[in-house]
DNA sequence: AGTATCTTGGAACAACCGTTCCAGGATAGC
DNA sequence: GCTATCCTGGAACGGTTGTTCCAAGATACT
């Protein structure tokens, strides 16, 4: 009965979170881990089970952090078109600053590259675009009942018009995008959407 | 003087470009080159220089043959906002057929993978999007000059809008997305910012 | 203190990575 | 038919991959 691990696999998975985010599933080394966890190999084997099974709890953990801090106050948020606004000027002021300038989102890295074809990542993706989605729907909706919308919106295809463009503004390519320009964009993109034909 | 290659390197670098295509830069091995081309590693070598040239070189050519077949047509089209539509039109067609369909596009992947580590390819990439902004810039101004869009609509940033949402649309995992659905959101994303506030 | 149980460090594994090398095959000019 | 030149096949390179194994260390209970 000495089940007392010396290190805390809670940390250990956040820094092997920040790798995997960095380089992606398949650039990233077993042993990039060990280096940035300072970790054995074989207490991570017993801890995680393997680089795949670790790679899954890394993103989904991202997953969930991200969905708490940039999703949650738009479920939360009852104003409606502000909300969707609000939510846009976060994912922009976050997609700028600090590693997600540098690295982009992990999720949206995942949904293109290779990492996708694990059904249980791909799953972890489908949770977090219904989510997006469903998100922007509700406020959509809710901005509708107060008439912030105009006559013949469709909450449904807006919803989704704006989804795809959050994953555009995700890009890691795009990582020296100007804050402010892409800021206009959104919201510019957010009051396009709310005013159809 | 017997420098005749046994193979069209033509028709080599078209096979490779399909792996690299298929499974990205960091997934692939030389081997797996080797087995797709059914040419030796010498002949490859010789030929192409390495694996990191020779994904240069496969990556440039997707991206000609993407740009020649959807954005050539937008840039010769005079029509304005209907060009668009057509452009957005042709983009869903292809998305959901074939080769796209199942690995989503090939500089879109790039653009979220490792491989945009490499400045060359970044290059690459920004060229691709550099000429999809202007396009599509083009065309809106053309619109614009055609009395196709409401007052105050300001090309710019509709241009950069669009540009995101294409990239959007071309993510890898939304590949099982029903192309009805995406050419309506996509028309109607068109529309929306053809008539603004 | 003794013992049982788990964790840890580190070596070792086979398989694969991108790349290089060289002998032998194929071709073109003489 | 000979020779010079390039191309091809395949072995081989050192390094790295993800994973496993086991002895040694650390802890908690009796």
């Amino acid at each position: 009965m000495a089940d007392v691990k010396h290190f805390d696999p809670d940390t250990a998975l956040d820094l092997a979170m920040r790798v995997f985010w960095r380089q992606g599933a398949a650039a990233t080394g077993i042993q990039d881990i060990v280096d940035a966890t300072g970790l054995n190999r074989s207490s991570l084997y017993a801890t995680f089970g393997g680089k795949q099974q670790l790679y899954r709890a890394a993103l989904d953990r991202y997953a969930r952090d991200r969905s708490r801090t940039l999703l949650g106050p738009l479920e939360e948020d009852g104003r409606g078109l502000p909300a969707v606004h609000a939510f846009f000027e976060r994912l922009v002021e976050t997609r700028c600053t600090g590693e997600f300038a540098r690295w982009g989102c992990m999720v949206s890295n995942a949904h293109a590259g290779g990492e996708n074809g694990d059904p249980e990542v791909r799953a972890v993706l489908d949770r977090q675009h219904r989510r997006l989605r469903s998100a922007l729907h509700a406020a959509l909706v809710s901005a509708q009942r107060q008439r912030q919308l105009a006559d013949g919106a469709d909450p449904e295809t807006a919803a989704e018009i704006l989804a795809l463009l959050a994953h555009g503004v995700n890009l890691r390519s795009r990582a020296g995008a100007d804050a402010a320009a892409l800021r206009a964009t959104a919201a510019a993109a957010v009051d396009a959407v709310a005013r159809p034909v």
